[in-house]
DNA sequence: CGCAAGCATAGTGTATACAATTTCCGAGCT
DNA sequence: AGCTCGGAAATTGTATACACTATGCTTGCG
């Protein structure tokens, strides 16, 4: 089962695609998106290699830059593994997106142009689809696709590059942290709210609409007991230079 | 005139420095905030490599990194150029420090403890002081420091971080279009007056007061003709696809 | 049976060689 | 003079070799 990616890898390979660092950034972070590499995956450098079909020092590059993007962990003379953000981070990523997405959709509330709302309410819409008919994967994809296209239509380029960047971390730790009792994150009337608040150029209507979205999805997460993890610490660390 | 860094590097290394590709980031990033490297310096691998007494390998490590930190321009098969912000870019720059710098600092209202507090009122004090002696460079250092700790202490360290990154970027920029005739962009007062609503527990107030101090700066720049560059753009480009 | 030392294996860090591409300059033509 | 067409130099892209470090397993001892 841990294979299936490799083979597709290969065979775009064979397809003839051009590949570089850029290729091996996307596939990954993609297949990290889809949680076909779960966190804490290993990712050698001579494997991904082999994969790719390039050496190490393609591969070096693209993890260099997928570190940078907060979607692997690299530390010295250790295995870059994918990430996997803690508790608290993930709290602390949310709210960052709740702030950065807030703004931009507030900045975009009756700045889009018609062709703009409608490939928007088109993804809306396929998002129902896919959820009525139960593709809970392609929900996902389309959902995934709104927000990273309110990001690109940003009319301030850098809050859009930092929220393109948030709403992957968030999507990382939601398929962490997904109950797994829950089917669905899906959040009926939303995004067809926000597009609503956007058409009628209300900023702070869509700034209130997103926010609440991002926090009820944030409260789908389960997030609630520590674990063991800060208990031992609490309990062991008691002199904190004695290891070492 | 354009040696001067690069024999402060080679002096480090002969005093004995570890030379790894975070040192490379650190330097180049220094020397770009102080304007040694002005924007459009071209930075050849193999250049820096000798400077630092590296080979390649570790250069490019670094220059991918600077790349993602927005400090250089690297397009394939070219030199890697401090990179040079745009007029536009530097205006959503400042708008997107303003968003998160005001968050950071209304999160910080009121949790800092003694020891926090003190020491950035001791940065504010070195500031002013700097400033009443006339000495900018270190006034700008003071000042930076201040922001900097910001970020550092921010409760959310996600928005720290971005907010760090943000820091860096305004600074390049007010570098580049500073008003020649202004002999100090500083703003007197304002750092106290923050602090005093961090003291005070003041969030709304704090977020208020470094909104307008950034606005202030952002006022002093010198961001208005678009020169002649878009005109030319404007006049000659009736047909796009004429060149290649 | 548990445990620690040591060796084999796996993997990263760095340097270097060669290929491919761009850039710059000069010669030659109009 | 101006323009174009080489061609050499500079520079990046990629692969590979070797050294160093970590990891894991096995062996030997208590």
């Amino acid at each position: 089962m841990s294979k299936t990616w490799k083979e597709d890898v290969q065979a775009a390979i064979r397809a003839g695609e051009r590949i570089s660092d850029q290729h091996i950034v996307d596939k990954v972070r993609h297949a990290v998106l889809t949680q076909r590499l779960p966190p804490g995956t290993r990712l050698p450098e001579v494997t991904l290699g082999e994969i790719f079909g390039v050496s190490r020092s393609v591969v070096r590059k693209a993890l260099t830059r997928l570190t940078a993007n907060h979607v692997i962990d690299q530390r010295p003379n250790q295995v870059a593994r994918v990430r996997s953000p803690s508790i608290d981070e993930t709290l602390e990523t949310f709210a960052a997106r709740r702030l950065v997405e807030g703004e931009v959709v507030a900045l975009l509330a009756g700045h889009l142009d018609e062709e703009q709302r409608q490939a928007l309410e088109a993804l809306s819409r396929l998002e129902v689809d896919a959820h009525q008919r139960g593709d809970e994967p392609a929900r996902i994809e389309h959902s995934l696709a709104i927000h990273h296209r309110l990001a690109e239509l940003s009319p301030n380029r850098v809050l859009g590059a930092m929220l393109t960047d948030l709403i992957l971390r968030t999507s990382i730790v939601i398929a962490l942290y997904k109950r797994p009792s829950l089917a669905s994150c899906f959040l009926e009337g939303d995004h067809p709210r926000l597009l609503e608040c956007l058409r009628d150029a209300e900023p702070e209507a869509a700034r209130q609409v997103i926010g609440d979205h991002l926090q009820a999805l944030e409260n789908l997460l389960d997030l609630g007991p520590r674990e063991a993890e800060a208990d031992l610490m609490a309990i062991l660390g008691q002199s904190r230079a004695m290891g070492a």
